[in-house]
DNA sequence: AATCCAGTATGCAGTGACTGCAGTTTGGCT
DNA sequence: AGCCAAACTGCAGTCACTGCATACTGGATT
């Protein structure tokens, strides 16, 4: 009944992740939307151009947007984890927007489809959604591992329960640090990703303490 | 093609509020949901319940969540605005979280309904999600009357230019509040509003200096 | 009283995303 | 050649949603 929250696909469960296939299916739906926009282009068009039948797209891509936006999730880089646990720095939010690997960073991706895809998906309000949306899918696990460092600077007062709190508020914050940044490499014409993690990462340095008063 | 974004309805663009026949149909939608869940209620069923045709219900509501949700949008309260303006406390953030004036609390509503409506979006991810991504909605404006704050608050070596996207950047972080707030409201068993609001503005108040180091 | 009109409700046919099922092709392996 | 699992396909069906053309209603106008 939902559209959004379909179960991956029947049998084989493909990670679609380099199967040919999925790989034709996502460069179609990418040029696609790129040429008649994300509402005007039909699953049968992102088909008829792959040379699948509209079954076959089911098969790979759960949804119509997940061949444009692709099916990688944001992960928690676990070294960078570690690090961040024992590190102590004052800037903690800062500190923490590094911890998300972003994917197609990796290399492991065709870093033309890459740009394309970023100006297919700024290119719809609605996908752009959707890929923000995907942010929130890490928000519990990043709260637990915020937890660790929140809690040595927890006062005596401070019950486990509150530090587990202002942990998950920590969370909510820092995603909204992602959205600002994701923004920020949609919308701006150029920019790379480091480069937007560096200067969210300033401004944010500047930005806090007007915020916490003094 | 979208479902999410088209436009209200046709001729008369009714507002569903205060009509009878959209009170009828949003209290089907929201018993029905808590019945059987989202994803198993259909438009055909809430319309045999409210008894009412399928067309009738789309000119009153543009998508089947719209009907469990509401259709009103959170607004900025134009003399707090004012207030927030004019004031200049060192707690900015949670100055500006009591700057949205959530539907549905102005007392124009059943507030039975209302409970009931919380407890069925609460019940689906995905109408949370819808529910959070209202917020959205007025963060360009949130980020506009932030700017006046924080241009007092600026050094000299800043441009107007900065200034502008650290706005940006902290209406991003105001909607995490938010959704951090709307999520312990819709998860937490009881609770009132303004009490949520209360407690979130004073954890913030303790995090923040955490946050930004000292 | 007859007329008119705006607002609202409806039936119907169509589109587009998505699913389940049942059957076929394909390529590697024995 | 024969076999098997993975990948592909057609098809029929469900559900959200739209456009259009057509009623029904009650009150304001003449």
């Amino acid at each position: 009944m939902s559209r959004t929250d379909a179960p991956r696909a029947r049998s084989g469960a493909p990670t679609s992740r380099g199967t040919a296939t999925a790989r034709r299916i996502e460069s179609s739906a990418v040029a696609l939307v790129l040429q008649h926009g994300y509402d005007a282009t039909t699953v049968d068009m992102i088909c008829a151009d792959a040379g699948i039948s509209q079954r076959t797209f089911f098969n790979h891509f759960a949804t119509k947007d997940a061949a444009v936006i692709g099916t990688d999730v944001p992960r928690l880089d676990e070294s960078r984890v570690r690090a961040f646990i024992a590190a102590s720095g004052p800037n903690l939010l800062a500190d923490a927007a590094e911890l998300i690997a972003l994917p197609g960073l990796d290399g492991a991706m065709d870093p033309q489809l890459m740009r394309l895809r970023m100006r297919a998906i700024s290119s719809s309000a609605e996908l752009m959604q959707r890929q923000l949306e995907r942010f929130a899918s890490i928000e519990a696990e990043l709260a637990e591992v915020i937890e660790y460092r929140l809690a040595r600077l927890s006062t005596p007062d401070e019950s486990a329960a509150e530090v587990r709190e202002q942990s998950r508020l920590t969370a909510h914050l820092l995603a909204g640090i992602l959205r600002y940044s994701a923004d920020a490499l949609m919308s701006g014409d150029s920019a790379s990703v480091p480069a937007i993690v560096a200067q969210t990462r300033d401004r944010l340095t500047a930005l806090l303490p007007k915020l916490a008063g003094r």
